[in-house]
RNA sequence: GGGUCGCUAGCUCAGCGGUAGAGCACUCGGCUUUUAACCGAUUGGUCCUGAGUUCGAAUCUCAGGCGACCCA
């Protein structure tokens, strides 16, 4: 059969009169096998045809041949080549064909490299498209509606975070770059769109890690006449389907542990958790110095910027119980203090309806029965300002223009924020948040200009 | 910000106080069933930088740079 194919030549063994080159295009590797004799007889005209092939062509570079397909004696499918063509000569030479590219810097700063050379780093990369577009289509066949928000805020808000600064020339104008959709994306069900969702980049000038890239994904979906219970439904379901969809399975392999994600997931109130892992009944204590000595009692930390039982407790939380949860879990009821944008609870005095999902034990998603009181909620952002001024840089500012639109009237509405980076990580079993992000921020080399 | 580890040939690494090494890659020669092809030969060095200890430092000490991981 006659046939031929084009891609990038990776290994190549000659042996005197006979060579096997391996090609390999997106859809993977095939075998060239080229016999001098054979392509002298279909290339009368070329003499040097085969001396060419095998002196001038290097791994990495791009050919294309054509010939027929057959198998050789040791059963490998192959094209017997009879005609060749260079189509992009390589200049750099390819990483170590045995090692691969074991270095871990130049992974990143060089990905196309990596994605030469490591089946793995494609397959993360299809896997994330794949996740992306299976939540955009999992939200579009239910109705929900994907609305752009600005990216350029003159207040950052919807998180807490501090935010890159930027500034637009001609309206001589101090900017920030956005660390959330959440407050715009309110703004729409004001305006009468009852479902709604962005996926979409945000950024936070914090610092890096495994976890954190400055700039990373999220998507915020917001459902009027809902509240966080709907939102957990929601939460469990869609990732469960698109996990599905993307992985074959809801049971993955994370880093050597099983982690299953059919629904149901557990769900736990913070107060209960914490109670488990310490003993310490937050609901008992009357004052933030009773909790504090109990804390101390307990062997916990106590940072003088917790300055109330709400932050305690969030503290104990993320000191003691955090880490622990390894299955999807949804953790109920946060304290207000770190919640200033989350509806009261219906029945919990100094609570709030929200939860996060913690798979893992990373914070995977963040949700809340909308706060819809403006009264409330310009309280509640007044109390970040006095912190932020007090030098808490990840307080919050008060977003008159917000307040103005809840002052027109919400409705109750549930809204659920997810990482897709740590959704990916989990989805692609990868250590780091740089593994799934194609090309992450890092420091400039040295003498380096480039992007 | 703190801790641990690392930095030696293009790549992966060994050498840990006494002449700078191996495999692969590159270059050259041989080879018609290989697939980390094989065989032979040649080539290749700011041992991250600086200071110190020493007769002598890739090796020991100190300071710095860069990176990875862990912790905050």
């Amino acid at each position: 059969m006659a046939v031929a194919v084009a891609g990038r030549v990776m290994t190549r063994r000659v042996m005197g009169k006979l060579a096997f080159f391996t090609l390999v295009d997106e859809s993977g590797p095939i075998q060239l096998f080229i016999e001098k004799a054979h392509l002298l007889a279909a290339l009368p005209e070329q003499p040097e045809a085969f001396a060419q092939i095998t002196s001038l062509v290097d791994a990495g570079d791009l050919i294309g041949v054509h010939g027929t397909l057959r198998r050789t004696d040791r059963g490998e499918l192959s094209v017997k080549v009879s005609g060749w063509e260079m189509l992009c000569k390589s200049l750099q030479p390819l990483p170590d064909k045995w090692h691969g590219l074991a270095d871990v810097e130049k992974r990143y700063r060089q990905r196309y490299l990596d994605l030469i050379v490591s089946p793995h780093t494609r397959e993360t990369f299809r896997r994330r498209a794949r996740l992306v577009s299976g939540i955009r289509r999992w939200l579009d066949a239910r109705d929900f509606l994907e609305i752009e928000t600005p990216v350029l805020n003159l207040e950052a808000g919807g998180a807490d975070a501090r935010p890159f600064s930027t500034h637009h020339n001609a309206l001589d104008l101090p900017l920030f770059l956005r660390i959330a959709t959440e407050l715009h994306l309110k703004r729409l069900v004001v305006g009468g769109f009852e479902r709604v969702y962005e996926l979409g980049r945000i950024f936070r000038n914090e610092g890096i890690s495994t976890r954190h890239n400055p700039e990373f994904t999220s998507v915020e979906v917001y459902q009027a006449y809902a509240d966080y219970i709907d939102m957990m439904a929601l939460t469990e379901q869609m990732i469960a389907e698109v996990t599905e969809q993307v992985c074959g399975s809801t049971a993955l392999t994370y880093q050597g542990v099983a982690i299953d994600l059919t629904p149901p997931w557990r769900r736990a109130t913070m107060h209960e958790l914490v109670e488990q892992a310490t003993g310490l009944d937050f609901n008992g204590f009357a004052s933030r110095d009773e909790a504090a000595a109990a804390m101390v009692a307990a062997g916990l930390e106590v940072p003088a910027a917790a300055d109330s039982v709400g932050r305690l407790l969030n503290e104990a939380f993320e000191q003691r119980v955090e880490a622990s949860l390894i299955q999807p879990t949804f953790v109920l009821d946060y304290p207000v203090e770190i919640s200033p944008l989350a509806r009261t609870h219906r029945s919990k005095p100094g609570l709030v309806e929200r939860f996060e999902l913690f798979i893992v034990g990373r914070e995977t998603a963040n949700a809340f029965s909308e706060l819809i009181d403006p009264v409330d909620q310009r309280r509640r952002l007044e109390a970040q300002q006095q912190r932020r001024l007090a030098g808490d840089l990840e307080a919050q500012g008060v977003d008159e223009d917000f307040l103005q639109a809840l002052e027109v009237g919400m409705p109750p509405t549930g809204g659920l924020g997810i990482g897709i980076d740590r959704l990916a990580m989990l989805l692609t079993d990868s250590p780091s948040i740089r593994d799934v992000i194609a090309f992450p921020l890092l420091r400039p080399e040295a003498g380096s200009t480039g992007a």
